[in-house]
DNA sequence: GCTAATCATTAGCTAAGCTAATATATATGC
DNA sequence: GCATATATATTAGCTTAGCTAATGATTAGC
């Protein structure tokens, strides 16, 4: 069961996994009714707090002209709002609407219970090893902007 | 250290560790000079091997057309072939050629060393669970096709 | 106060997603 | 065995999402 793995072996699997998942979860995202960058970019702003369009763009990892038809997209939809900060009025402030928090809450619920089903079929130590490593990851994963 | 998680809240961590994992790794990819949806269906068909267009976009999640056109640029920079199946001549089999291979081995490494980057900041233990964690996730995740 | 730098948007291109329609090949029914 | 139905892939035409280059508006620096 506890084999020997390679910082290597461990690599490669994680990542392969991590693919696979996602893959998975991803099927639910259709009932979202708007498209993945508009859903990565809504789910950056409702969890990561108001940024300006340069910030959210660097968070999504595209250009700002990029950003800024998503956001477009975003707004009327009604999902986002749009101000000028008061204090650099060059920049705009991208902040969720509670029809956005809600979409998305709703959207990123579905992606969890999909993945909560593959889940249960693990026994109780399968999950707490799970969790204990997903502890890990975190350390090294989401802290990360320095 | 070892605290304990209920089922909902490793699959949380779980789905939020993957997405941030595979952004960090995501970085790497310009230097393949293909974009994404021909990097994906390249590595369907390198690691999966050769397979018929609708089975192609069957596992990229993808329609039949897309998958047409994705395949169509494989095929002009020589990554792929695509030839008409002997048996029945209506599909068309797609195969990786050496270029595509190699092209897709470098993408997958430079990925997996940027990974190990990372990884490399845990102590033995840590890299155990994770091993053991990922041979766990492997079982549900990558076999999955039934 | 002028000039330079910064922030966002617009314009125009390519890649990648979709549905509907089409061409070709195979399966099926009688 | 032929007519019809089904299956496979592609083409056409649309939308979304990525990019660079150029522009407008605002702030920073000297």
């Amino acid at each position: 069961m506890t084999e020997k793995q390679s910082l290597e072996e461990v690599g490669r699997s994680l990542h392969s996994n991590a693919i696979h998942l996602l893959r998975h979860v991803r099927t639910e995202d259709s009932a979202m009714g708007i498209g993945p960058a508009q859903a990565s970019a809504l789910s950056a702003v409702v969890f990561g707090g108001p940024l300006t369009l340069n910030e959210l763009a660097e968070v999504e990892q595209v250009r700002p002209p990029t950003m800024s038809r998503v956001v477009e997209a975003l707004v009327k939809e009604g999902l986002v709002r749009r101000e000028t900060n008061r204090d650099d009025r060059r920049s705009v402030i991208i902040s969720p609407t509670d029809k956005g928090t809600r979409i998305l809450q709703e959207g990123r619920n579905r992606r969890e219970r999909r993945l909560i089903k593959l889940l249960s079929k693990l026994d109780a130590d399968e999950i707490r090893c799970l969790g204990k490593a997903s502890r890990i990851l975190s350390k090294i994963l989401v802290v990360e902007h320095s």
